[in-house]
DNA sequence: TAAAATATGGTACATTCGTTCTATAAAAGA
DNA sequence: TCTTTTATAGAACGAATGTACCATATTTTA
């Protein structure tokens, strides 16, 4: 067989119908595809969008013309908000239970803020992270994640104090360093031990 | 004539397209329309359509079934991100010349952000906002205007300290008083012919 | 190597569907 | 009222297009 995903007939079809929607705004029809793709028999195509269509990666409806859908996702995601945060609260963690459709509010953001990474947004309750520049009613994109690279902007669990809190985190030899995003606020030390990585900020979103 | 935009068949047909593509996933023909909108003839259809295309509203390639696209926005939206702001720089208004495509770059926003506002956005330079709670990088979503309610975040300019500035403003009799986002800083007040309202913010997007 | 699965080609039918032609009615403008 | 514009109607032509049938080549599996 052909190379099994890349070069093959099928998936320069699927390319092909991909940027043909994107640059017609409909999609093309068998010939276009024939034509589009260098190949000499409708049937071929035909062929290949039935296997493209039992694989999951197209939708068609019969007979109807020009009715090719990819299965892929547009260029903006929807992003379930999964509750608030605010300063003694833990962020509730997604799991694959609670997570399909059933968050009460999601959000349409652009899909190039989060890359293909998976992300949940978090609404924030009072001034309890503002030194990270992050007021009351802004929402913060989080990926979840136990570890961070130093630098990052994180979302950590202060068990002490027991608190979330949104810093930048520096891990050292014996301690870990947070600091808040507004430079002219001081970092705060902390035993490793102390510290629990909740999830990484990865944007956040203010409407006025 | 019929009532000029509401209820006509023209936006009965226009309503009808728009439903259909977010249901089916492409355009309806010319005999969906006429089903769909109880209408007798294609010949009706076909009218409504060559007005609607003169009136820009729709798109269609000739000969091509269901080429039909409208020109609605999607539910995202490109900005132009005109420029960056900083302590000092007056914003550019954008004005209908340099507005078109010459933005060296967008940023694709979800509508929802904006409503029907025209909008434009600046990337602010620098740590001058972050009383504002806007960091440098973050991008400030505008709406331009010279004048402001109370409490509502403008871009002001200061015409003694020739800076730009982002604050909640609210106007008095003799004075006007404009306070920082963050809630433990104090405001500063400034005689009302000293400041100068640049724009709206309508929105903050920071992405990390 | 034989058989089965997968891929390619050629052709033609039947429907779908954009378009056009003509006629008539209703509304608007003069 | 007469004319022009706008809207509705019926029918039909012909091109666009999904689909089916058959044959053949290529690759995989046994």
């Amino acid at each position: 067989m052909r190379k099994p995903g890349l070069n093959s007939t099928r998936e320069n079809i699927l390319q092909y119908i991909h940027g043909f929607i994107d640059e017609r705004g409909y999609s093309p029809t068998v010939r276009d595809i024939l034509k589009g793709c260098d190949i000499s028999s409708t049937a071929v195509v035909q062929y290949h969008l039935d296997v493209l269509e039992k694989e999951g990666r197209i939708h068609r409806d019969p007979e109807i013309f020009r009715s090719i859908r990819l299965s892929l996702k547009k260029n903006t995601v929807l992003i379930p908000i999964l509750g608030t945060i605010a300063a003694g609260t833990p962020i509730p963690v997604p799991n694959s239970d609670n997570w399909s459709g059933q968050a009460t509010e999601t959000l349409e953001i652009p899909q190039d803020m989060i890359g293909n990474k998976s992300v949940f947004a978090l609404r924030v309750k009072g001034q309890s992270m503002i030194d990270a520049l992050i007021d009351d009613g802004d929402i913060v994109l989080m990926e979840s994640a136990d570890t961070a690279e130093n630098g990052e902007m994180v979302a950590v669990w202060l068990k002490d104090s027991e608190e979330v809190t949104l810093k930048r985190i520096y891990i050292e030899t014996d301690r870990v360093l947070l600091k808040p995003a507004n430079q002219t606020m001081k970092p705060i030390q902390q035993t490793r031990d102390n510290v629990e990585i909740q999830g990484k900020v990865v944007g956040v979103i203010r409407k006025l």
